[in-house]
DNA sequence: AATAAACTGACGAACGTTCGTAAGGGGTTG
DNA sequence: CAACCCCTTACGAACGTTCGTCAGTTTATT
């Protein structure tokens, strides 16, 4: 389907230059039809960049769903589970990148549609997150002076704080950050 | 003087649109003259591009000396310090935001020689930075389980998460986070 | 025959950049 | 004091390119 190889192509160019960088020319070149072709599957710039934006937005969210779907294990597990399974997405897919881009630095036009998409995202990542926490609160895991909510909060910003490492490239600077910043985060939220 | 000028309104341009979503036209007309009046000052714009790159480096690098040549405190205040002096700095002026949003996506022909100012600015962070937790180690002020290296690692992450928080723009959520990722990473390395 | 998907051609607008030139100020000469 | 030159700074006009987009036409598929 040609369709969905415009939306890889565009996806890959959308990533690596943002929307401005982005130009309808290379994209078209790159699947092998001329730019005015385009135009048989989406009516513009604009929507070409709302579907690659729908397609990375959902499996995003799919994800996260399929992998917290597993059978409950301790929390430190799911955790760090979490953290290493997005590394290596992170490392295979555009997706993430793509998303973190147009979340911080979005066109100015389509600022507030994108922004309202992600404040979407973030609330359904959080409601499916928290419920772990609490689980693992009540069954004593962590430790009592730190509520679910800081737990979870802060695991987000551990999150943030490696797709950041891997925005700027280096592997194993990466690794070494996300060794770090999981370490220090289970000795800080951990019951012993 | 103009030059001044034609830099300061050109960071923000750069800041909010990155390069390439920044015009030489819309800068030159908020400063006041035509864009061809810019060529009396800059060669073109990626030379406009790096005096602001280097004028923001220059005040991010004395930032951070500046803040950590005061008096010795206690790990506790002197990095709690650092974040809240870097949220509210972040607040005020856009180096921070422009400085990030070069490092993470920068326009491809310049990628190499923005890499590399990044790379050295880093490391001159990591040299400023390190020699208070050896010292707060030595101290004890820090849990033996902990070394000095993983603890600067796993802080420069957090402040990486701050800043990841406020590039998205929600002031109550970002102090919800620094909160959040505060508490939890010095539980995480103190010692008591 | 009908429909989808590719094409050619062209559009106005914006981009960064170059050229030649005019206005202004300062310093050195008559 | 006036005349000269020079250098800085601004500008209008135009350059060649690229941008996204629109219209009309041919090709291929069913």
């Amino acid at each position: 389907m040609t369709s969905d190889k415009i939306r890889e192509v565009a996806l890959r160019h959308f990533t690596r230059g943002g929307y401005e960088g982005a130009s309808l020319a290379d994209i078209s070149a790159e699947v092998g039809i001329k730019k005015q072709s385009l135009y048989n599957y989406f009516t513009g710039k604009d929507e070409l960049f709302f579907a690659v934006f729908r397609d990375v937005a959902a499996r995003e969210m799919l994800f996260v769903e399929e992998y917290l779907k597993q059978n409950p294990l301790p929390l430190e597990k799911v955790l760090y589970g979490f953290l290493d399974g997005y590394r290596k997405r992170y490392e295979r897919e555009d997706d993430t990148k793509f998303f973190l881009r147009m979340a911080f630095f979005p066109p100015r036009h389509l600022r507030q549609e994108i922004v309202e998409y992600c404040n979407h995202h973030l609330d359904a990542m959080g409601t499916l997150l928290e419920p772990f926490f609490e689980s693992a609160a009540s069954a004593g895991e962590m430790h009592p002076d730190v509520s679910a909510e800081r737990a979870t909060v802060a695991f987000t910003a551990v999150l943030d704080g490696m797709f950041v490492e891997m925005l700027y490239g280096d592997m194993e600077r990466s690794l070494k950050r996300l060794d770090a910043s999981w370490y220090v985060y289970w000795r800080g939220i951990r019951n012993s």
